[in-house]
DNA sequence: TCTTTTAATTGCTATAATAGCAATATGAAA
DNA sequence: TTTCATATTGCTATTATAGCAATTAAAAGA
């Protein structure tokens, strides 16, 4: 983790937390909730939810909880332009259609994952599979697995204090287990319900995304999807 | 414009200021620069860069410049799931393509449109179209003379001061004078060198984004084009 | 409809962060 | 190597802030 500067913008990296809290957020959300899932003070999170509503960012909804307001969509668009994620990887999870599994890229961000491209036993054309924006609980992702790897045990524990852990890992102590086997093995295996994997590797180093391959039988031979799935975050990181 | 708050997060605001001039911009960016183009403290704007930084959301490159960091990858995708523009927009904006002309969505941040949308010519499939992601003078810009017709005059101002105004506007005057006729038409009209015209109309109440077609022969009615814009936006006003 | 409860919002002020000048350090350019 | 331009940091007076508690505003319940 890089070293705090001398003289740090709090009001920017919290004020940026809160924002990203309520882009996750599938439905409005209250100072109270915030607060409490951010470990903020109360009056400190209303202050920033003012902030961002006198930017346009946030903006003030029924039961008085906040959600993104419009300027979202300008920082949405000028975030994608310096990003140029979408632009790199777009060709090359396109060409993974052809295995026919779940293709997925996603990034971390607490205990979530948010899906930038995510496209359902590759039925999709690229548009329905970007359309296809979510979040869901890290725990419970491939690409979740992968990326919580990365962290500091002490980080994870930070982000999951006082939260509840979504199944199928449902414990810290499984949650643990799966982020160990993620370290050794260098990618993340995740089996669902219906006894398929989903197979993730790191984009990036340090990792900023995750790509996954799922709806794999469990008795086929998993090194083939990673060697595939590393030539595709080659080729992601390669692309200008 | 909304009401500054009592007590409000200057970091936050200043911050992502410095942020979004980060993301359209073309190349890695001096402190100085940004000091000028914002007209922020030198040492702020470092200060500010640093957290940035830190947070890794910008990342120092050659020649002491800045340029954004793997984090705004994260806070792209974030952005645009608090968004929900692109899933609501493309199939309207794909509709559009049977017309042959060139379609775009776009949003105006100071002196700059950032488009989310560009299909040359309706040539593209969506994700050529999405990928196309770039940045340009708001003055050379349908979409972003009709966006910069709901600021007030003395925020124009303040925006343009001390910068150039790009071709084929070329002075504060002309620009004044193209978006006095948008405020009067309630859409803007501008001729390429081509002689073709760009119509863009604006999107939300108040405006966040505005879409445009462009490549339309000097000669025809325009207001079925007009009419056919007005519509998309009230189709991508409706979805939920 | 009225009362109670919950939580957002604001007043207030001691404390800490900040703004920004100027000095220093660091690359880039000559 | 020297010079120049600009990033970075030291320093401190000033201002913003943190956060408690009081007040206000909805939501929920009777």
């Amino acid at each position: 983790m890089k070293k705090l500067p001398a003289q740090p913008v709090s009001g920017l990296m919290d004020g940026l937390e809160v924002l990203r809290e309520l882009t996750i957020s599938a439905s409005p959300v209250s100072c109270k909730h915030i607060s409490e899932k951010l470990g903020f003070e109360l009056t400190r999170v209303n202050r920033i939810l003012k902030t961002l509503d006198y930017m346009g960012l946030a903006c003030r909804g029924p039961s008085r909880r906040y959600l993104p307001g419009p300027g979202i969509h300008v920082l949405a668009i000028q975030s994608m332009i310096g990003s140029g994620l979408l632009k790199r990887a777009l060709p090359v999870l396109e060409e993974l259609r052809k295995y026919k599994l779940t293709i997925a890229l996603g990034v971390l961000w607490r205990d979530s994952v948010s899906y930038l491209y995510h496209n359902d036993l590759s039925r999709f054309n690229a548009y329905d599979a970007i359309g296809r924006l979510a979040v869901h609980p890290a725990g419970a992702s491939s690409i979740g697995i992968a990326l919580l790897s990365e962290l500091e045990d002490s980080e994870i524990r930070q982000i999951y204090e006082g939260q509840e852990i979504a199944q199928p890992i449902g414990s810290l102590e499984s949650l643990f287990k799966e982020i160990y086997k993620s370290r050794e093995n260098g990618f993340s295996s995740i089996m669902n319900a219906k006894g398929n994997l989903s197979l993730a590797v790191k984009l990036g180093n340090p990792a900023y995304a995750g790509i996954a391959l799922s709806g794999i039988a469990s008795d086929e031979d998993i090194t083939k999807y990673i060697k595939i799935l590393n030539e595709s975050v080659d080729k992601i990181g390669a692309v200008k």
